[in-house]
DNA sequence: GCCGTTTTCGGCCCGACTGTTTTCAGTCG
């Protein structure tokens, strides 16, 4: 069974029981809930931390359900988990996966009109609903009937309650509904928040915090955003709009005073709003986003915050930066003072991965700008260096004494520029293909003409776990791979990349000092935060690339900055923030 | 069912909005 499976089979279980008696399962419900989110976002098959007898280093799984986890590895069934779910209905957990659906919802429903086919569950609900049945039955009416018609409408055409978006199409939205927003005058500022503000490789719903003079105002004129294909909700200091694709935009609004703490709890995550909140109960205050009320005075007057930071402080806690604000230990390291000084754009020095149009017949696709074209640019950034890393000359096409003489062509291209180029210092690399052998696709005479090679898997991506990290420790073994890109494979909606055993990569990284990439291409962001903070705790060095096949694409550079800074990144830990003489010696180690 | 800087027992974040109601149930973040 896939993570996402598991995932829902407790979701399924924590849904049973809210049918059964939401009461009495009340914290049973919120660990199961905890559970699946916890499986839903590993970055490892949760069957490997069973074979390696790791599932109790999972945060949320305890005891009791690594039991039945461990049941349902054996036995491919778990009869706790049968039992909670023996009387509901399977077609209840297919309509609970539309928004606006809960389990009441979708049981009151299914119970009353027999939908018993999990198959045809939506598309019988809709018949029933456009018949009108629907607004008699208790507790539900004619609006909500034609609500539902509505979600299920929208759930066809994509918006799920796990639909994501890509954090550079979600920054593209935000910011044209930002300068809406700002046109009108009432409004004195507006913060994009939500897994947005904290970088989140990908996105749901795009939140914003707006501070107003003038509230009614501001949410008539957030409503009436001509781009919106719907209003979800309006109330006084909140409301919801549905834009082009089925995103959501949803807007808060609170005066100048509180503003602060509106960051705060828009901007999330919940884990860590949860964290914080029981903190500092224990402290006596209870937050919300309001501000921070304390219970143990007599009045239990609100104290409002205008700044963020002065809310964090008044836990007696650091500032914590968004990026890391998803309970990953963040709460304790702001408790003690030991926050990491996190990376940020301007401390690069170069980039590593650029394919430039030199014509070097490649294996894979040439970039669009010359040499010359990407050096400007480099120049603009205030880059020390850029590194040239075209893929290698395609081998099915090429003799090995053709490949040779394609590289030594670029090394006299690279010569010339280099005698000519005052601002930018070049470095010659090359991304050169591991070949499912884990040989790598050219030979060493050929590597012996470069700095380095960047060396990645661009072909049989179906190959086993063990299989593919053999093949990728042997790439990485040849005395010039120095830096494994993009190393999980992944594509964003696309596909979830190959399966590597990251503990034992890392653990060669570390021994052979390699470095491996946070690749900043929006569609890869490869490695990824919760992968990075594992490398960073196990001090392998990382190397931010904009793997840019076009001078516009240098810009990206920042996702994979983000990346590195939800990864705990510190200036230290990324390969490019040092200087050419450094990366020089550190490519000849 | 999980978890530990008041705890291995006894806690478990806090609030908005909608629709159907006239005080609440359900969903969401």
């Amino acid at each position: 069974m896939s993570n996402q499976e598991i995932a829902k089979l407790l979701k399924n279980v924590a849904t049973a029981y809210t049918i059964k008696d939401e009461g009495k399962f009340r914290f049973q419900i919120i660990a199961y809930l905890k559970a699946s989110e916890t499986i839903a976002g590993l970055t490892t098959e949760l069957l490997e931390y069973y074979k390696e007898d790791r599932l109790d280093q999972l945060p949320g799984i305890g005891k009791t359900i690594q039991g039945h986890l461990i049941e349902l590895f054996k036995t491919k069934k778990v009869k706790h988990f049968d039992w909670v779910l023996k009387g509901i209905p399977k077609s209840i957990f297919v309509l609970t996966e539309i928004p606006s659906f809960g389990p009441k919802k979708a049981f009151k429903l299914v119970s009353f009109f027999k939908l018993n086919n999990e198959k045809t569950v939506i598309n019988d609900l809709e018949k029933i609903a456009n018949k009108g049945k629907i607004a008699s039955l208790e507790r539900f009416g004619e609006k909500s009937q034609a609500d539902i018609l509505q979600a299920i409408s929208e759930f066809r055409l994509g918006k799920g309650k796990t639909t994501r978006m890509n954090l550079s199409y979600a920054f593209e939205i935000a910011q044209k509904i930002t300068d809406y927003l700002k046109k009108e005058e009432s409004i004195e500022k507006v913060e994009a928040l939500g897994s947005l503000r904290r970088r989140a490789a990908t996105v749901g719903d795009i939140d914003f915090a707006v501070c107003s003079t003038n509230p009614k105002k501001a949410i008539e004129y957030f409503v009436n955003y001509p781009y919106k294909e719907r209003i979800i909700e309006k109330g006084d200091v909140s409301a919801s709009i549905l834009v082009a694709g089925g995103k959501q935009i949803d807007l808060l609004i609170q005066p100048l005073e509180s503003f602060g703490s509106l960051l705060q709890h828009f901007t999330g995550s919940k884990n860590h709003n949860v964290h914080l909140r029981e903190y500092a109960l224990k402290k006596g205050l209870s937050l919300s986003e309001y501000g921070i009320k304390n219970l143990k005075s007599k009045d239990k007057k609100l104290k409002k915050y205008s700044s963020e930071v002065d809310f964090y402080n008044a836990l007696s806690l650091d500032f914590i930066p968004p990026e890391i604000r998803e309970d990953q230990g963040e709460i304790e390291a702001a408790i003690e003072n030991r926050l990491p000084k996190l990376i940020e754009l301007k401390d690069l020095k170069g980039d590593f991965h650029i394919h430039s149009s030199f014509p070097i017949e490649p294996s894979h696709d040439l970039g669009k700008n010359t040499m010359e074209e990407m050096l400007e640019k480099a120049r603009q950034l205030n880059y020390q260096y850029l590194a040239f890393s075209e893929h290698n000359p395609s081998t099915s096409k090429h003799s090995n004494k053709e490949i040779y003489e394609l590289l030594q062509k670029r090394n006299e291209k690279i010569e010339q520029l280099k005698s000519v180029n005052k601002y930018v210092r070049i470095i010659k690399l090359l991304e050169v293909d591991i070949l499912p052998s884990g040989d790598l696709a050219i030979d060493d005479k050929c590597l012996s003409l470069l700095d380095g090679a960047i060396v990645s898997i661009h072909s049989v991506f179906n190959m086993d776990r063990e299989k593919m990290t053999q093949r990728v420790l042997k790439g990485l073994s040849h005395k010039k791979a120095k830096i494994f890109a993009h190393p999980t494979g992944r594509l964003l909606g696309e596909r979830a990349g190959y399966e590597l055993n990251f503990e034992e990569l890392f653990e060669f990284c570390k021994e052979n000092n390699k470095a491996l990439e946070i690749n900043s291409w929006p569609q890869r962001l490869d490695l990824f935060d919760t992968l990075i903070k594992q490398a960073i705790d196990k001090k392998i060095k990382l190397a931010v690339d904009s793997d840019s096949h076009a001078v516009v694409h240098m810009d990206l550079q920042k996702y994979g900055i983000f990346m590195a800074r939800r990864g705990w990144a510190t200036k230290n830990d990324i390969l490019n923030t040092m200087t050419y003489n450094e990366i020089i010696n550190w490519f000849n180690d």
